[in-house]
DNA sequence: TCAAAAACGAGAGCGCTGCTCTTGCATCGG
DNA sequence: CCGATGCAAGAGCAGCGCTCTCGTTTTTGA
């Protein structure tokens, strides 16, 4: 499957890669809206035909930029997450919120491809839902270590509603069985709320609000962190 | 200035807001993206280039309906305050989060004009801010009513950074001057993660996650609640 | 009152977009 | 070696935002 076969199949993976860097070149300079397929097959040197034998569409363009944003992002908390591991969890949580938020500042039309207005015509296709949940899932780590340390400390919520406990439990079949239904709400919450925060400073919502970004940033996520049990 | 002089002003005002009319109209059938003044002006008989003498540039045009949308959130969500007047605090919090949750799914692409990725070239301009501030303030209102009620606990968080002390005392200062500066450090971030929980929902983020969205958003504003001292 | 000024709708047109179709050439597999 | 396939190029379609001109209507001010 992997084996490339000969100069052709060489070269197309080759080509589709410059496409990818040149769509993400573009991307990261001008935003989403002003992403053009003529411009990027222009900027190659080729005609802009010639690049609907690599992408479909401009939205198949698009989505394989958001699956690599995904990982890019994903792969920065990840590494947030190994680099903390076996500090105290309040610390890992801010670290590995810390990195969202750095990726998200670096990268705010990535950041907004993800996280802002979806694309019009466009559904998440079944190959964003994995990158997308790296995000996610290293915060669920944090939660799972400190609980196997015994530095968990129960949400003090109110008595967590039936039906979401049914949500939770399929979320912890699949994912993290060993934490406690109110903690893993509780991280649900969290992860949405983190991307709140993150999605107001890099939309310009703290403007001539929020000054002091960063500490304001970290305090909030200290409160995340405690709303967790962490 | 706000006297009608003739015939001419007249039509000016019908036509300009039968322009805004269809533009609402196509910004929720299809999004901000799919939006055309072509199509407008179709729509209304005219063509695309007498359009502009009632708006100087499609940007344009998507301001007048973004300030419009924020009107039409901030009136949901003062039209919550105004309702639980009197209502213990936390009923009052989580009316005024269910309110704009509400108005967000009924009208999730204007909900994407206002909260999502920004527009290319666009900058708020003036005109926003005060239309934009009103869910945030209708917060602030429940938060300070609790005060004076002494029904407000300190937020449980660390102690504030010295920054965000700064932040917090302009905005009380131009604002609500009497409430204590960690609960409006937590207001400001229990705003921004209401808008993350939201978010999360209008774009797709929940899907296959949270299927007990009405009870997973209630629980999780009632942690919201708690968080800012309510 | 009457002419100058301003506002307006229609139309043509520019440069751009995503996308399709056809044509001719290079490469690959049997 | 030859038919099948992959590919780049070009022309072209419909749509977009926006500009400019032109004839008409309304408003304004001497």
């Amino acid at each position: 499957m992997s084996v490339i076969r000969g100069a052709r199949e060489r070269a197309r993976i080759e080509v589709t890669g410059a496409i990818k860097e040149e769509a993400r070149r573009q991307l990261a300079a001008e935003g989403a809206a002003r992403l053009s397929l003529r411009a990027v097959a222009r900027e190659l040197g080729m005609v802009s035909s010639a690049l609907y034998r690599y992408f479909p569409s401009r939205d198949e363009l698009l989505t394989a930029l958001i699956i690599d944003a995904y990982d890019a992002l994903g792969e920065a908390a990840e590494a947030a997450l190994a680099a903390t591991a076996g500090d105290r969890s309040g610390e890992r949580w801010i670290a590995v919120c810390r990195a969202t938020r750095t990726w998200a500042l670096a990268h705010p039309h990535e950041y907004a491809l993800l996280y802002g207005s979806p694309v019009p015509g466009y559904t998440a296709p079944q190959d964003t839902i994995a990158p997308a949940s790296r995000v996610g899932l290293a915060l669920v780590a944090i939660a799972r270590d400190a609980h196997a340390a015994g530095e968990l400390t129960a949400p003090a919520n109110g008595p967590l509603p039936d039906e979401v406990g049914t949500d939770v439990e399929r979320f912890a079949a699949e994912w993290a069985s060993d934490l406690p239904k109110p903690t893993l709400a509780g991280l649900t919450a969290a992860w949405s709320q983190l991307f709140g925060l993150i999605g107001f400073e890099v939309f310009g919502h703290f403007h001539r609000v929020v000054e002091a970004r960063d500490a304001f940033f970290d305090h909030s996520c200290a409160a995340l962190a405690r709303q967790v049990g962490l």
